[in-house]
RNA sequence: GGGGUCUUAGCUCAGCUGGGAGAGCAUCUGCCUUACAAGCAGAGGGUCACAGGUUCGAGCCCUGUAGGCCCCACCA
């Protein structure tokens, strides 16, 4: 009846086979349903020319968990793939391309070299898709989109104009972060600080007019002297109160420069008195607006002097500095040197260090935009989970500062901004004007500069919708259920996502965000390119497959936590995908052999059935609960302990005999079980590896098309059977006290021995009666006595103490009595310890009188059992030493 | 300077709302038992960083200390 399984796992053969099948049957396919409940996730875009790394494999792994698991579950599950254009990043790699064939970018000019961009991106744009795809990812690439794309650049001009016509937006001359190498601007976002070794150089600024006088400044950057407007002291600073007011000669310049009080300055650091360049560091910069300071910037934008720097002009920045030292030293004004440790800003991307400087950029204004986002989160619309990533988001949100979104680059969204080249007039509008409003004429040209690339990112939860129109599909799936990313994501996407959205939606984008941490190598560092240490997602897959990976990255590890990738780990998740293999054909096989029944009076199982059952019910239980609250690592874990031991190391064992047999009557009872609780037990697997699921699924059940559109296995009354739960691991229990004690004593399993199983208690010889079969395979009997007392049994038998019964096992010549007597006096210590400790809490009286009443209870079984097995030993142990 | 996080078996890490310390790998012993040696059956191994506190009871909650990691921050 059912087909046949392959004899060996090969996770190669039959993933790529799968995925096409899914993707035949757009199983991934979601469409607005009125009939279910929706359940979105948004993709985070990979970036058009990324290469896979484990992060990704981890995040997409974490995805296509949740979206199974539901789609599963009965709701219309919408995956929504897609690509981001990641302007700098692809920028940069273009230029690089080009000018490989000896193409320089402004040489070509933008349009031409947007083509080229465009090329790229379709030549290396969605490869990462495909990529994915090997992982068993199961968006709805029927809805790729790509941030660029004709609706997503539609949605961005719409907010843009929308922010700008509410005053959010604005243009300014500000101080930026400049990076001189990728000449753009950055975000304060992209400014990653590293800590350097550098100097405190002390200079004498001359007071005019007072020969031999100085004032005395210290400045980490000596080569922005040459833009210094002002010296500045804290006006309540007793020892520089008279000088307030005074010029100071700047050296090497012919310029004379005021001394100005301002609060910034800190008494008690360097010399108390600070050389001040608006021009070039953002503090001087406040302080220079404040007093109306001139503004004199001395850089040309690849950071070296520009003409305003006299004779430095054309140094690079720090050639300059050490030019500028050696002058100064020269004319005597140099006071000393003096090693320091201070924090410098790196451009993330390509760590060159950032040089604020004064440009014309595009702002968002973000103090009123912060607001809802920050209610947001405290009124739980918006969770974090973990939680503790709340206080991150709340603190960056709180000391928000307005975001630079324009860059000097071309690829990417193109500001909607247009000027009349006439009057300069200043146009921001959804298409380009025809002429300008306030001269008419017709000479207008837009601004050259592109956005942030998380200005479109921070729409992608509703612009790949359809928003701004108000699409059925918006109003469907919108807002999302569950956001998954890394933390170091945080500031730049999730936090803009939130504000975005609350200001253009009214609506949350999504209310979870599940936070997940870095993938590091084996020796728990960064995998990077540079340190060459990074392990190939996709040589994984190849070498164990899909599944094996995915269960790596999702066992063992907590949300938000960092995690190390081992191969061994690899290795141990390949291991299992065999052991469900290998029990699923053993299974068929058995079931090949014999007719079942395809529904079944629940009467007809036995114990063991009824047991593995419910087991498999709760299971599903408490899964689903993990999975819910997204507990993803301990859901897995659930599911592998219970295939592995319970199921396969248990239960398969125990069924055994009733299968050889040629007359057991339970037979057809023992084949709907196995068949039952493993096509349940795949089901609760199938999240997390869906291809061998799969495949083992279709072979089992040849009436159905395929798991991931299967029912998810929900908790039921009728299959919840405490007693026969009860009575199962009595005789585990049993069987492992036996196991041990043969092992203890050298006696293998091949050697066999009758096995006496005693206890008063008619319930409990009933319990072994009924399952006399399997407990005498498992626990390697001759034989099966189950009596009331020793009556008959041999004096020199070897017993094992259980908490319901003795067992004992004549093992005739093999016995070794001071061996079996050492080993009662261990478990008469062990079984000593147990009562001193549950005596101790029952001879409390404030435990009596204060803990619940089921815990006491419960100790007080507790007592009674080890009291009774006290008895046995001491017994046992009475009759050996006569 | 502020915040977060970690310290649990030899290694890497779980441990959900406080109630007798777990997994994988490694080690040791015995097994080719007709699904699986990528396996089976057992074993050893932990004052849960340290010091206090709350509690009948703390790996878990609170405070402090030490060490590691991370993030944020305009001290020139």
């Amino acid at each position: 009846m059912s087909k046949e399984l392959a004899k060996t796992y090969d996770p190669k053969g039959l993933e790529e086979r799968l995925y096409e099948k899914w993707m035949e049957k757009k199983y991934f396919h979601a469409e607005v349903n009125r009939d279910k409940k929706p359940f979105t996730i948004v993709m985070p875009p990979p970036n058009v020319t990324g290469q896979l790394h484990m992060g990704h494999a981890l995040d997409e792994t974490m995805q296509d968990i949740l979206i199974r698991f539901k789609r599963m579950q009965g709701y219309e599950a919408l995956w929504q793939p897609g690509t981001d254009h990641a302007a700098i990043a692809t920028e940069v790699k273009v230029i690089q391309k080009l000018k490989e064939q000896g193409i320089d970018k402004e040489e070509i000019g933008r349009e031409e070299f947007l083509k080229h961009a465009w090329a790229w991106k379709e030549e290396y744009g969605g490869k990462i898709l495909n990529q994915l795809k090997k992982l068993g990812a199961s968006a709805d690439w029927d809805r790729e989109r790509f941030t660029m794309d004709e609706g997503c650049s539609k949605a961005v001009t719409e907010v843009f104009v929308r922010l700008y016509e509410k005053g959010y937006i604005y243009k300014g001359s500000r101080i930026v972060n400049w990076c001189p190498v990728c000449q753009t601007s950055i975000s304060d976002a992209e400014v990653e600080h590293q800590d350097q070794d550098g100097f405190f150089w002390h200079i004498n600024y001359p007071i005019v007019g007072e020969e031999g006088k100085y004032v005395e400044i210290a400045t980490t950057r000596p080569e922005t002297l040459l833009g210094d407007t002002a010296v500045a002291v804290n006006p309540e600073d007793d020892r520089y109160k008279n000088l307030v007011g005074k010029m100071l000669k700047l050296p090497l310049t012919d310029r004379e420069i005021p001394v100005i009080a301002d609060a910034y300055v800190d008494k008690e650091f360097g010399t108390g008195c600070v050389k001040i360049t608006p021009a070039h560091d953002p503090n001087d910069f406040e302080v220079g607006r404040r007093h109306n300071l001139p503004e004199i910037n001395i850089m040309n934008d690849d950071a070296t002097i520009n003409e305003l720097g006299g004779k430095y002009a054309g140094m690079e920045r720090y050639e300059a500095r050490k030019a500028i030292v050696k002058d100064l030293e020269k004319q005597g004004l140099l006071v000393k040197v003096v090693p320091h440790s201070h924090s410098v800003g790196t451009h993330d991307r390509c760590k060159t260090t950032v040089e604020p400087m004064i440009k014309q950029q595009w702002f968002v204004k973000m103090e009123e935009l912060a607001k809802p986002a920050i209610e947001a989160l405290k009124n739980k619309t918006l969770n974090f989970v973990p939680e503790r990533f709340d206080k991150i988001y709340l603190h960056w949100l709180e000391n928000i500062r307005d975001w630079c979104i324009s860059r000097q680059l071309w690829w990417g969204h193109r500001i909607p901004a247009y000027y009349c080249e006439e009057c300069g007039e200043v146009m921001v509008a959804r298409e380009e004007p025809s002429c300008c409003p306030k001269c008419g004429c017709t000479h207008l040209k837009q601004d050259e500069d592109t956005l942030d690339t998380w200005f479109s990112s921070a729409l992608w939860p509703f612009s790949t919708l359809g928003w701004p129109e108000q699409t059925e599909d918006l109003n469907y799936f919108y807002p999302t259920d569950v956001l998954v990313t890394g933390y170091d994501i945080i500031f730049f996407w999730v936090i803009r996502m939130v504000f975005s959205a609350l200001e253009q939606t009214g609506e949350v984008p999504f209310h979870h965000v599940l936070i997940h941490g870095l993938v590091r190598d084996s020796q728990g560092r960064k995998m990077s390119k540079s340190l060459g240490n990074g392990i190939d997602p996709l040589e994984v897959i190849d070498k164990y497959g899909a599944d094996a990976l995915r269960l790596t990255l999702m066992t063992g590890n907590a949300p938000g936590n960092d995690m190390r990738f081992y191969w061994e780990r690899v290795e141990a998740s390949r291991n299992f995908a065999n052991k469900v293999w290998n029990a699923s054909r053993f299974i068929m096989m058995n079931l090949e052999k014999a007719e079942i029944p395809t529904q079944i009076d629940l009467k007809q199982l036995t114990d063991a059935d009824k047991w593995i059952l419910s087991k498999v019910n709760k299971l599903a239980r408490d899964v689903t609960e993990n999975m819910d609250k997204y507990e993803l690592g301990i859901a897995v874990q659930k599911v592998y302990d219970f295939i592995w031991e319970e199921f396969c190391d248990w239960y398969i064992e125990m069924v055994k005999p009733r299968l050889y047999s040629e007359s057991d009557t339970t037979k057809a009872a023992a084949l709907w079980t196995l068949k039952t609780v493993l096509t349940n037990a795949l089901k609760l697997l199938h999240p997390y590896m869906p291809f061998i699921t799969e495949e083992i699924f279709c072979t089992l059940q040849s009436e159905e098309e395929s798991i991931m559109i299967s029912k998810w296995p929900e908790f039921r009354e009728d299959w919840n059977f405490e007693k026969e739960e009860t009575a199962i691991e009595i005789i585990k229990e049993a069987v492992r006290a036996i196991r041990n004690v043969r092992t203890g004593m050298n006696v293998p399993p091949s050697k066999k021995a009758k096995v006496y199983v005693v206890s008063e208690k008619e319930t409990i010889r009933e319990i072994f009666e009924h399952g006399k079969l399997f407990f005498g395979t498992l626990s390697y009997a001759s034989d099966v006595l189950i009596q009331p007392d020793k009556k008959e049994i041999a004096p020199d038998a070897v017993s094992a103490v259980t908490p319901d019964a003795v067992i004992y096992m004549p093992f005739a010549e093999l016995v070794d009595i001071d061996k079996e007597i050492q080993r009662l006096q261990k478990e008469k210590e062990r079984l000593q310890k147990e009562l001193d400790r549950v005596n101790g809490m029952l001879g409390n009286e404030r435990f009596i009188s204060k803990a619940p009443a089921a815990k006491i209870e419960e100790e007080k079984a507790k007592l009674e059992k080890y009291t009774q097995m006290m008895a046995q030993v001491e017994e046992r142990l009475a009759q050996l030493n006569r």
